[in-house]
RNA sequence: GGGCUCAUAGCGUAGUCUGGACAGCGCAACUGGCUUCUAACCAGUAGGUCGAGGGUUCGAAUCCCUCUGAGCCCGCCA
């Protein structure tokens, strides 16, 4: 590809007569819209003015002096667009020859070689089960985080547990009054969903009772005291909303190189703001540290109380100070909501200010919000779409489907099966819209099997390897047999693979990479019902048998990077 | 009041950074295609003042300005 816009431009600069230089002539060139419009195009239009003339007359007049191009197939006019369109057997065999040679590396780049990135992600309450948010916000991480391998970074995967305060003490408190000492195996519960069920009956009760909300703080007071029975109930409940997280983050595929806990550090970053007080960073005010962000147009943010105690930036300070020491990073990327945004200016700004040269190598990821029918989801009301009641559900019905196609399926392995594609389903549904935006989620509606969805994908890729079992691997193949425009138009998509990682790494949005193989899908889609491959002539057979297994490589390779696996039969 | 973000067919969205050829795609609607490599598919019809107005440009969904609407945030909460 970037060796036929070499030879191009290199032909073009002759008809220039020197006019304009071969990398002026790079820039100008560019892919067309549409396959009939040909692979490779110079638009004339800011040659106009130069040359005086009619960017119509310029693109016939460069098509007259440009005789024969190696690898170029043929030049046409197009109004203004001088259209290039390459020969399909050095095309395909380009990218066929790329992906059946490279296997599961097929598609990934150096741009990140040696780069070592940390990427926080999840970051839960241990006070509540994970919900349709939490599902969003991992799918983004793990998915930015494969991307970020797949450029040949060390990427380290990290969550820091928000374990302690005022909220923790809330489902505590609900627990010592009503919990009767029930353990979540008594109540035969998943247990995270047990503790989120004191979180609920916390606010309902303290509705009634507002004494409820002071003994929650006269609580915290004990935690941070080390009352021994607080501690002991605290460690008893934190495990078993851990062991809950850990279950459901598992089923989706997720795991964390490290895990930092706040109830470990939150008294930390402490000494940091008084150094940076000495320094005068920060300011003092009735007893309580900010720091002036005014210059910055931002708000002015306190990062310790005035009677001396912690707030969630003294913390934050010191955790992003020690991830980049931990790991000697590169980078540092937080996969947070929206909401967020503003403190995490104000967050990043501070520590550019305390003159830590790594300030400027954090990112907030940004995501939108996660709404339902009605409204923001509220965990403390219950309102919520739970994760692991939506992994069951899309589950359930994804073994439905699996059932009416295949009745003689056992029962393993069409769980098996389900998971598999009720996952897909779920992660792609929240992946292929950019992250910026909110999402409106409908449960009726929203997550499907038809269409632009992961099933899709994994269909299209179930299909290319039915075909392929059916056959025996060619070993010599004539990419000459490929003459027909859908196989031209294959091997272009296949060729622009390692183009739309890289795009989807340099915008830190997965999205990109979910219409990539979405558009890869549909191509081969609707190759498949165009042409037989496993009736068609030998040279052509074994010629499309080769295109179908690069298509297979490179849909495993991009589901992969989104977090989801393939299945060969469906 | 201020800041950030978003606005593209009935609904959901891509394209906006980096301006270019009729604004793509999915769902829903309608039509056609399974004794033919898996119909979770394919092909087609219909559906668009790209929120509004101005500007820059040979050319604007894309860049700039103004306005409107929606969401989020502006705490010594997290």
């Amino acid at each position: 590809m970037n060796e036929l816009r070499e030879t191009v431009a290199l032909a073009l600069e002759k008809a220039f007569n020197g006019l304009k230089t071969k990398d002026e002539i790079i820039q100008l060139l560019e892919k067309p819209p549409a396959q009939e419009m040909g692979d490779l195009s110079l638009p004339c239009f800011s040659l106009a003015k130069e040359l005086k003339n009619s960017p119509q007359q310029i693109a016939g007049d460069l098509k007259e002096k440009i005789k024969s191009i190696k690898g170029i197939e043929s030049i046409e006019c197009k109004g203004p667009y001088l259209n290039f369109f390459f020969e399909t057997k050095d095309y395909a065999k380009k990218a066929i020859e790329s992906a059946l040679k490279e296997k599961e590396k097929f598609g990934l780049n150096n741009e990140l070689k040696n780069k070592k990135i940390m990427v926080e992600f999840l970051s839960p309450n241990t006070n509540k089960p994970l919900h349709l948010g939490h599902l969003r916000n991992m799918s983004l991480g793990e998915s930015i985080s494969r991307i970020y391998e797949a450029s040949g970074a060390k990427v380290f995967r990290t969550q820091i547990i928000n374990d302690r305060g005022a909220h923790i003490c809330k489902s505590m408190l609900a627990y010592m009054n009503w919990g009767k000492g029930k353990t979540p195996e008594k109540a035969k519960k998943k247990s995270d969903h047990f503790i989120g069920e004191f979180y609920v009956m916390f606010s309902e009760k303290a509705k009634e009772n507002s004494m409820l909300e002071i003994e929650a703080q006269q609580l915290l007071l004990k935690w941070e005291n080390k009352d021994p029975k607080v501690r002991k109930l605290w460690k008893q409940m934190n495990s078993w909303a851990l062991k809950g997280f850990k279950e459901t983050t598992k089923r989706f595929d997720v795991k964390f190189d490290k895990e930092y806990f706040e109830s470990d550090i939150y008294l930390k970053g402490k000494e940091l703001i008084q150094e940076g007080l000495k320094k005068k960073i920060f300011t003092e005010q009735n007893g309580a540290i900010y720091i002036d962000l005014e210059k910055y147009n931002l708000p002015n943010k306190v990062v310790v109380r005035a009677d001396g105690s912690s707030l969630y930036i003294t913390q934050d300070i010191f955790l992003a100070k020690q991830k980049f020491e931990d790991f000697n990073l590169d980078e540092s990327i937080y996969v947070v909501g929206s909401e967020q945004a503003l403190y995490f200016q104000q967050l990043i700004q501070t520590l550019e200010l305390m003159q830590y040269p790594w300030a400027k190598n954090m990112y907030h990821l940004s995501y939108g919000m996660v709404y339902l029918p009605d409204g923001k989801m509220k965990s403390r009301e219950g309102t919520v779409v739970d994760a692991d009641d939506l992994m069951d559900e899309i589950h359930k019905m994804a073994l439905i489907e699996i059932k009416k196609r295949d009745k003689k399926i056992s029962k393993n392995e069409a769980k098996k099966r389900a998971e598999i594609i009720a996952l897909s389903a779920i992660k792609f549904y929240l992946l292929k819209v950019d992250a910026v935006k909110d999402i409106h989620f409908n449960p009726e509606e929203s997550i499907s099997f038809e269409g632009e969805t992961g099933p899709y994908i994994q269909y299209t890729y179930a299909r290319a390897k039915s075909i392929l079992s059916k056959a025996i691997k060619p070993k010599k193949i004539d990419y000459s047999a490929l003459s027909l425009p859908k196989e031209k138009e294959l091997s272009s998509i296949l060729n622009s693979f390692q183009d739309a990682v890289a795009d989807s790494m340099n915008h830190k949005t997965p999205h990109k990479l979910c219409h990539y193989l979405l558009e890869l899908s549909n191509s081969f889609n609707s190759y498949y019902h165009e042409v037989s491959v496993l009736k068609a002539e030998e040279k052509e057979k074994n010629a499309r048998l080769a295109l179908t297994e690069a298509v297979t490589i490179t849909i495993h390779n991009g589901l992969k990077l989104l977090g989801i696996k393939t299945l060969e039969k469906m």
